[in-house]
Order: structure tokens, then C-alpha cells, then sequence
DNA sequence: AAATAAAAATTTACGCGTATCATTAAACTT
DNA sequence: AAGTTTAATGATACGCGTAAATTTTTATTT
């Protein structure tokens, strides 16, 4: 995040005063809107911040007021891609005729949307410029962590199990893991002869259902 | 690839002869030898190409006669790195008193030697950089699909079935897929509480091996 | 030996992200 | 009103990857 003044402490009394946080907010969010669009548009690469700054009418350095570098812009594209996302996931959830279809039918989405927008997996899952604290940050919030709560319930359901039950997170996050290594393993090793996509998926979620038949259960 | 002139043409009868094919070979493992001590030592971002033309003794721009860009000299350092990480599975694999116990074993080191060497696991699977070309050149080679045989042999015997069954290529991706997800995702999302690596590991291996009990034999 | 041709090597230059420093603007104190 | 303090903004500069132009090297042909 960028440094800023104290604001909890005792606030000064001289000097030009900070903007406040709603300004700040308010545009920041104006530059994310741009920064968002041209990203989408032509790469995160291709936009350099002497370009994103003419967009949004600043110097290139005034951007540094609002994030502290052109990667943290990136982090508002991550929310609003993930959201969108988890809006596909969503609409395929809802149409299910029963749990364990809802569970292919969310596994499917999910891995479907990345593939069929590999730029923007790639800016959200494969940079390794990011520090551990930027993705802690992000990852932590709890937009993400809701998201995929449609997964837990869907297994929840398909195992007859409570989403609370111990077993429905283990298995959760390996479906999470596994669906995540597919599109992962797809996208970067392009030269491998892989199983095609959607087997691998079914297959995935196959395994969680298999899982369900040797469950214990309270 | 660097661009070269034809070889197999008929030569140029005059003016300065090309660099020998033994000669450029040279050159490249020089040149990617310092370049791998150096990326390992500091990150591939830090040391700059006119650093590493330095260290080698050349210009800068001369570094481009022998790989097309920076992102190429760090495929050198894959080849190497995925060498070590298929050293440590087949010690792994080595040991092993059965199939099953062998797939485990190597899984597990698999995973394990990445999670141990987090700064190599981004420069070979997290770079968006990379060119779809320049992936699918690498990953195609036969030393990469030659590593991961060792899945593909320990998932057959505990299956029973023979190393070219189909189900055993299938299985075998999605048990491939399912690692580097789990790697990929507690890596890249080090704010989610995910359940612990080795328990996603088992549970990724159990399933296989579940799977095997309902296989169809020949 | 001189001229010529082509490859190798170097030089120069561009736009990049951004650190640092200089300037301007907006408030309070006197 | 003038001076002071601090935030916001702007200008300058650095090292980066590398494209393009230039120079040097090394061979063959005359």
C-alpha cells in the first residue's frame, strides 16, 4: 500500500491537508476504471504508465500518489475479473437439477472462464512479480474466499454432509486445487500432449464423488 | 529461436563464415551457465542483461547473437531445474517396497521439491511473459515427457494395468494436473487456509489408487 | 596485395518503471 | 497580509530490455 500520513494520530495542524479518503478512494478508483479497460484491451505490458496517466489526465508519477506501483493497479483488475468469473460459475449453478450436477456444473464454468480468458488467468495467477504481501492481501479478502464457498456447498450436498463438516474442506480444497492445476498445467505446458480438458475436469469431479460412497458419517 | 542462416543450403562462398555450430553451442552453455548461477543467486528480474554480458565478457547486445532475448536464457535454467526436481523424485521413487507405495513417494517429492524451491517453481511455471512458442518448445522435449513417465509407470502398476493403457494416460494427467495445482494454488494464494500440503497430496494420490478398484481390466 | 562480401560485434537510441529532487498549492499562525 | 508548514504535483534522471544503425572482423575473389 502507499505510504501515507497517520491519520488515527493527533492530525496536524499547519500545512496543506491530506486529500481526503473519499477523494482518494474516488480516484483511485477512476484510474482503476481506466487501467482496467486498457488492460483488457491491449495487455497489462502494452500499457505504460506514461500512457495511463495521459488517459486519466495525470503525470505518470501523480499515479504514485494512488498506487504505490503499476502492479497494484493490477490488483483492482483482479477483483473485478475474479468477479466476473464467479458470475458464470454462478449462472452454471443455478440451472442444476441436483447437487451433484450443480458440482460438474460449477467445476465446468469455473475452468471454462479462465480458459476462455487466458490473458486474464495469466495476469491474475501467473505474475510472479507480486510480493507475497500484495496476493496475502488480496487472497485473504473475503470476496475470494466467499466465491468459493458454491464449491463446499455443492460437495457438502453430494457427500450428505454438513458444509461445516471437516471432510467437506479437505475435499473442497483438493477440488479447488485440482481444477485450478488443470487450467494451470493446460495453459503453461501447451506442448504436452494432455488429456482433453473437459475429461479432465469430469474426472476431477468424479473423484469427489467417488470420495462420497466411503465417507463417514456423523 | 535465434534466427540463423541457412546451413543446410548451399554454404556462402564468400565473406566472414558463420560461427560453427560447435562454436554457438559453446558460447550458449557459457553464457547460460553464469546466467543460472546468477538467477538462482539474486532473481531473474535483478540481473540484467548488461550485468550478465559482463560477467561473461561480452557487450550487452552481443549476449543477442546467441539467445533471441533475456526470457530465452532463462529457459536454460529450466531444463536444469527440472532436472533436479526429477532427481529428487526418482530418489524418491527408488526406495519404494511397492506400486502403491511408490506413487506416494513420488508425489509427495515431486511436490515437495517445489514447495523447497518456491523462487525456481515461479521462474519455470509463473512466467506470463513467457510466449506460447517458446513453452511449447520447451515442454515438448523429450527430457520433460521422459520425467514424468515415472507417474505414468508407478499409476499402472498399482492399477495393474500396462503403462499404454489409455485410462493410465488419463488418470495420469489428472494426477500430474492435480499436484501443480495444489502447488500453484498455495503458492500463489499464501493468504487462503488451505488444508495442509501433505494431506492434499494423500488425498490427491488416494483417489487414484480408489480409482483403481473400479477400473475396467483388459 | 587490394577489393569485396558477409558475419560478428559494438554503438546509439527508445520507451519503460520509478527514485529522487524541485516546485506549487493550500491550509494555519502571526 | 505575510510568513510558515505540509501535501500534492511536476521535472529530471537512472538502469532496464532491446531495435536499429554502424563499425569491425574474417573470409573469398580479383
Amino acid at each position: 500500500m502507499v505510504n501515507r500520513p497517520q491519520k488515527t494520530e493527533e492530525k496536524p495542524r499547519r500545512g496543506r491537508p491530506s486529500l481526503s479518503e473519499a477523494a482518494l478512494s474516488e480516484r483511485r478508483a477512476e484510474i482503476a476504471a481506466v487501467a482496467i479497460q486498457l488492460f483488457n484491451e491491449e495487455g497489462y505490458a502494452s500499457v505504460s504508465m506514461r500512457r495511463l496517466g495521459k488517459e486519466v489526465g495525470l503525470t505518470p508519477m501523480a499515479l504514485y500518489r494512488y498506487f504505490s506501483n503499476k502492479l497494484e493497479i493490477l490488483t483492482a483488475l483482479w477483483d473485478h475479473v475474479i468477479g466476473l468469473a464467479f458470475e458464470d460459475v454462478a449462472a452454471a449453478g443455478g440451472g442444476a437439477r441436483d447437487a451433484q450436477d450443480r458440482l460438474y456444473g460449477v467445476s465446468e464454468a469455473y475452468v471454462a472462464y479462465w480458459f476462455e480468458h487466458v490473458e486474464q488467468y495469466q495476469l491474475v495467477f501467473m505474475n510472479a512479480d507480486v510480493s507475497k504481501a500484495d496476493v496475502t492481501a488480496f487472497v485473504s479478502q473475503d470476496s475470494i474466499m466467499k466465491a468459493y464457498d458454491v464449491f463446499f456447498e455443492s460437495i457438502a450436498d453430494v457427500l450428505g454432509l454438513t458444509p461445516a463438516h471437516p471432510q467437506v474442506k479437505t475435499i473442497g480444497d483438493g477440488l479447488i486445487c485440482h481444477l485450478h492445476g488443470i487450467m494451470h498445467s493446460l495453459i503453461t505446458m501447451q506442448g504436452y500432449p494432455w488429456t482433453e480438458r473437459d475429461r479432465l475436469v469430469k474426472q476431477a469431479v468424479d473423484m469427489v464423488v467417488a470420495a462420497g460412497v466411503s465417507v463417514e458419517r456423523p
